[in-house]
DNA sequence: ATATTTTTTTAGATGTACCTAAACATTACT
DNA sequence: AGTAATGTTTAGGTACATCTAAAAAAATAT
C-alpha cells in the first residue's frame, strides 16, 4: 500500500512528463512538489525499490508500467471528485482543487467504480482535463493552446491548464468557461497578447492567459 | 492542524467515555485503536500539551472542551459521509464504515457544510446514530437496548450497537433493520436469549445479538 | 501489611518523510 | 582543456508514530 507522500511523487512524476519524452528530473519534482531535492533523492530511491520508477543516478526518473497505472488512478480519482463538487455539492471550479487533492488518497476501488457510476461516468472534469477510465484509457480530444493559434481562427474552450484559483476566478469574471466559442481577432506582436471574441464581447488577454487557454481543433 | 492518528485518538477518547464519566485508561485505549500501552503514552502526553485532552498520570485522560468539539466534528463527517455512501452510492451499511473511517479526516468546512445540505440535512447515519449539527449538539432519541426490554415490551428498532459488517449483514438476513417492529414474545432465562417477533415473523435472538439493537421508548 | 498481579510509564529502537550542509557529477563557459 | 556554475547525491539530523523490554506505580489478594 502506498502512502499519500508516494502517491503525490507518481503523480507529480506522471505530470512531469507528459508531453515529452525525457526523464523527469530531481529538482523539477522538488520544485513541483514544493521540497527539497535532497528529500527527492530520497524518496525516488523508496519508490525504485518499489518497482514503480525506474531510476539512474544522476539521470532521472520514469514511470514504470505499474508505477503509470498508480498515477493515473490517483488523477482519476481527483477528476471524479472534482466532477462530484462542482455537479452536486455546488462549488465553483477555482474552489475543487485543494480538496480533491485530499479526497484522490481515499482508497476505496468500490467507491470510485460507484462515484463514477452516480455522476454519470463524466468523460471530463470541470477544468476540461480527460478523465482516465477504470483501466487508466484516456480519451483526449484534440486540443491547442489559444497563444498558438493563428489570427482568424476559431474554436470553443475545452480546458484549462492551470487549476489556480487566481486564474479560474478571471475566466469567470471576462465569462470563459468550458464550451465558450472564441475566435481570435488579432495578435499583437509586441507583447503576444491576444485580441479575441469571446461570446459576444471582444477583449484583450495577455500571453500568460492564452497559454493557459486550450480550445477545440 | 491535528493528524490522523491524534484525530482517531480523540475519537476513541469519545466513545469510551460516552455514558460513563471516569477518565479514560490507557489500556482500554490502546485496545479500541489495536497499538500498544506504550504508544499510547506517548501520544496522549502529546495530546494534553496541545490541550485537547486532560492527563494526569497513572490515572486517565479526559477531553477538553476543545478536544470534544474536534471529536464531535469528526463523528459528524464520520456520520455524514456513510449517509452518502448508503443514499447516493447504493452502499450497504455494513459496507460503509470502512470508508468513512477514511473520509472522516478530510479537511474542508465548506465539504462538510455542502454535504450536509446535499444529504437534507440528515440526523441520523445508516446505523441510527445521530449526526452532530455544526457546533457539535448532539439530538438522541431516548432508546433501549432490547436485551434490557421486558417481555411483552413493543418498539422499533432505531439504531445498532455495532458495525460490524458480519453483525449486520446477520441483521439483513433475519429482516433486521432500522424502523421494523420489535416486540419480545418471552426471555429466555438460560442463556439470556431472546424470542421476538420481528416485522412478521417470530425468531430467536441471542443475549449477544440483542445487546446490539437498540429500539424506542 | 506484605506479596503478587495488573496497569502504566520510561528507555531505547525503528521506519517514514522531511530538513541543512557538504561532497560529488554533470554541464556550460571561457 | 580547465574552470565555474548548476544539479544531484550523501551524510547526518529532526519530528512523528509506532514498537519491545524493563522499571515503576497502583490495585488486588493473601
Ligand atoms: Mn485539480
Ligand atoms: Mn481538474
Ligand atoms: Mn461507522
Ligand atoms: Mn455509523
Amino acid at each position: 500500500m502506498l502512502s499519500f507522500a508516494e502517491e503525490n511523487y507518481l503523480k507529480a512524476i506522471y505530470h512531469l512528463s507528459e508531453g515529452g519524452s525525457e526523464p523527469v528530473s530531481t529538482n523539477s519534482l522538488a520544485d513541483n512538489l514544493e521540497t527539497k531535492a535532497a528529500s527527492v533523492t530520497d524518496m525516488i530511491k523508496k519508490l525504485a525499490q518499489k518497482q514503480v520508477i525506474d531510476y539512474k543516478k544522476y539521470y532521472g526518473v520514469n514511470l514504470s508500467d505499474s508505477g503509470k497505472s498508480v498515477a493515473l488512478q490517483i488523477i482519476r480519482k481527483h477528476r471524479l471528485w472534482e466532477v462530484f463538487l462542482v455537479n452536486n455539492l455546488e462549488f465553483k471550479w477555482d474552489e475543487v482543487h485543494e480538496v480533491a487533492e485530499q479526497l484522490e488518497h481515499i482508497k476505496s476501488p468500490l467507491l470510485i467504480q460507484r462515484l463514477d457510476k452516480f455522476l454519470g461516468f463524466p468523460k471530463y472534469d470541470p477544468h476540461g482535463d480527460p478523465i482516465p477510465d477504470e483501466n487508466g484509457k484516456l480519451t483526449t480530444k484534440p486540443r491547442t493552446e489559444l497563444a498558438l493559434a493563428k489570427k482568424g481562427q476559431q474554436g470553443v474552450i475545452v480546458a484549462v491548464n492551470d487549476s489556480n484559483s487566481a486564474f479560474l476566478k478571471y475566466l469567470d469574471k471576462i465569462g470563459a468557461r468550458i464550451g465558450t466559442p472564441v475566435e481570435v481577432i488579432d495578435k499583437v506582436e509586441f507583447d503576444g497578447s491576444l485580441e479575441i471574441k469571446l461570446g459576444e464581447k471582444v477583449i484583450f488577454v495577455s500571453k500568460e492567459v492564452s497559454t493557459n487557454i486550450l480550445i477545440s481543433e
